[in-house]
DNA sequence: ATTTATACTGTATATATATTCAGTAAAATT
DNA sequence: AATTTTACTGAATATATATACAGTATAAAT
């Protein structure tokens, strides 16, 4: 889509904010009171430069008839799945993005960044299955005890986390599964972040 | 909050519509169109019951002032969490109901009409831990192998369903748990629905 | 170099819209 | 039995609102 100017920017803020406050859109001359325009001109050249560059849709003849696009409202924000692909990190580029899902806020106790598709059964005593949708806090702050995304190298893993010291822990909730023993200093570690939340989609 | 009249309730829908349709709420002579008035002031008056029963408010002079209140506008969003409590079932009363959390669409594959808060480890093997909150989709509908919320007198719970003739199977993922054999016809069994998704909190 | 887009002021106006007033009639409440 | 609420039609009107027209000036694109 089109860029926006830093007027036509401050514009569709004020329409949102009005729509917000009061659930309805503005009138021209609701805009200039707004943002301290002298002239309803003003506002209705904004408008229709914002509904050319696609970011509003105008009813014409209606009065406070503005709609903002589906890309424009923002209903609920987003938020990304990744894929747990052992050859690469769990980054937010494009190329390591399977989807978005909406996002809504008090969906799990802490706050997250991103969503990690989990493949194998390494976690299955956590209850934490094929496919599962596992919700992670970028940190590198974590707890014994804590599930997280760890990287060796090019190899990312979920897992229960241990330190003692100078070690850490890696360890698996699947018997068939071995525990991973590595040094905090070990070049190429890396904690990426910690769970919070788990999302199973059928 | 006060009780709404039949014509009262379709002019609500009707402004919940319009404003989903367009973005903004509708005009008196809009909702005479959509309804059927042939007087303006029908929808006037309707807009001032709704507005003194707390369903709107009504911004006055101002074209399309009409805002949903908070209850209004977002009871219909909420999904409500219900306890897997032994001893009652789980309906949508009130009593039942431990909190509402907000929905959103595809959320899931399908859609579901309440989440069910686990208790105990019975699924543990199918990745269903203790105070998981499991997608409930209200059906009777089920297929060998779906995860199905039974309930056997004021028994209730959650387990695989396997069923060959009259003859119905309740699998729990669980060896420290037994099988549940039960006849189609017994009295006061009851598929209450299936699992269609699960959420973990933590 | 010319055109187009941005960013406004200022005036004017047709019409979209809320809102009041005057009725009618049935149902519900007191 | 009397009053209020619900549920409208129909007409009238003040004003809220979109929108066009006439300008000015600067920046960006072609």
């Amino acid at each position: 889509m089109k860029e926006l100017t830093i007027q036509q920017k401050k514009v569709l803020q004020c329409i949102k904010f009005y729509i917000k406050k009061t659930g309805f859109p503005p009138t021209r001359a609701n805009i200039c009171r707004e943002l301290g325009f002298k002239s309803p001109n003003a506002a209705e050249s904004h408008l229709r430069a914002l509904e050319k560059k696609g970011y509003i849709t105008i009813e014409n003849g209606a009065s406070r008839g503005i709609n903002l696009t589906e890309n424009t409202a923002e209903k609920s924000q987003t938020i990304p799945v990744i894929g747990l692909v052992a050859a690469g990190s769990p980054t937010l580029a494009d190329e390591n993005i399977e989807k978005h899902i909406p996002y809504q806020e008090s969906l799990f106790l802490s706050d997250f960044d991103y969503f990690l598709r989990v493949k194998g059964l390494s976690m299955k005593d956590a209850g934490i299955m094929e496919d599962d949708l596992v919700a992670i806090k970028k940190t590198t702050e974590v707890r014994n005890g804590d599930i997280v995304v760890a990287r060796i190298d090019d190899e990312v893993t979920l897992k229960y986390f241990q330190s003692s010291g100078n070690q850490i822990k890696l360890i698996p909730a699947n018997d068939d599964f071995e525990e991973i023993y590595i040094n905090k200093e070990t070049e190429g570690f890396f904690i990426e972040g910690k769970s919070v939340g788990l999302i199973r989609e059928n």
